[in-house]
DNA sequence: GCACCCGGTTCACGACCACGAAACAGTGGG
DNA sequence: CCCACTGTTTCGTGGTCGTGAACCGGGTGC
């Protein structure tokens, strides 16, 4: 889970303008006469001193919980056929590698299967449903990693995240 | 600028259930000696009692103004039949897709019956109620995105954000 | 006040078809 | 030789969409 940095207000409002830079969920903790704080993005959040420590807890927490919903991840696939997605990886067989390229491509967006056919087998499909079975094979590979293949019907396939 | 409920925990719990069911922002203020509070959604925040009413005033300022940059929000519907509403989306059936279509360009406003039965079978109804069958296969579909498809009696629908 | 209807909602059924899973076999590389 | 890879078939299942019917609340006319 994502780090939440922690910063006392207002003597530590340089590291905060630092932490806001770099876009790491941050939470002030302002002094009981300062005035109220006002957070700028969604990755900030703060409380008024003093405050017990399972308050300042909760709210870190909460912030790592959002901070790591609004993480856009990408998967990534490498030339020698590894697919990453974070810090989870596989080694993908050759035919699945040529499917997921296009699908990596295209994240989150629909392939048909017109184009998922041809990235597969450039020389026209082996068999009536060789496509339907190597995207089985597929989704079994990615079980656990985060990502989902979901079909939509008659059109074609969605790399997403979720599982 | 929209308006923030404000509750007190753990008293008035019902009355959060029924404002995050409505998805109207709401403030916690959490008893002194009752457990931390964790929000579900963006459009909720706590403070711990006693609290100051600048401090209070300053978190209810806060999420008034996350509550307006989420109405900027718009659904979007690709032509390959994806509904996205911020991240989340669904793949829709051809039908689905083809009501779905003049709702999301007005978004907001509302859509008349006879347009909607021209939208979806454009060589006139199949059935005596077809429309309003997929219209309920329509809602089903929109749960748990935020959407709702809302009935104007003798007028048509409204596709708009709530729950 | 009552019955009635209108507009809308929901359920269940059935046909159709795209897709999914499992199982098996042939092949080639380490 | 063993195992990963991939082609092929078969069968199951789940999504899609039309259809009929029950249901329900609000209004309207008698």
């Amino acid at each position: 889970m994502t780090d939440v940095a922690v910063v006392r207000l207002p003597d530590e409002s340089r590291q905060l303008e630092e932490l806001r830079r770099r876009g790491i969920p941050r939470l002030a903790l302002v002094a009981p006469h300062a005035p109220p704080f006002t957070p700028v993005d969604l990755l900030e959040d703060w409380v008024r001193l003093p405050a017990a420590p399972a308050d300042v807890r909760a709210r870190v927490l909460a912030l790592a919980g959002r901070a790591d919903e609004s993480l856009e991840r990408r998967p990534e696939l490498t030339d020698d056929r590894l697919l990453r997605y974070g810090r989870w990886w596989v080694a993908l067989a050759p035919a699945d590698a040529r499917l997921m390229a296009p699908l990596v491509d295209r994240f989150g967006s629909v392939v048909g299967r017109g184009e998922l056919a041809k990235a597969g087998w450039p020389d026209g499909l082996p068999s009536r449903n060789s496509l339907d079975v190597q995207l089985g094979r597929l989704r079994r590979r990615l079980k656990g990693s985060g990502l989902t293949l979901r079909t939509v019907r008659s059109r074609g396939c969605v790399l997403a995240q979720g599982n």
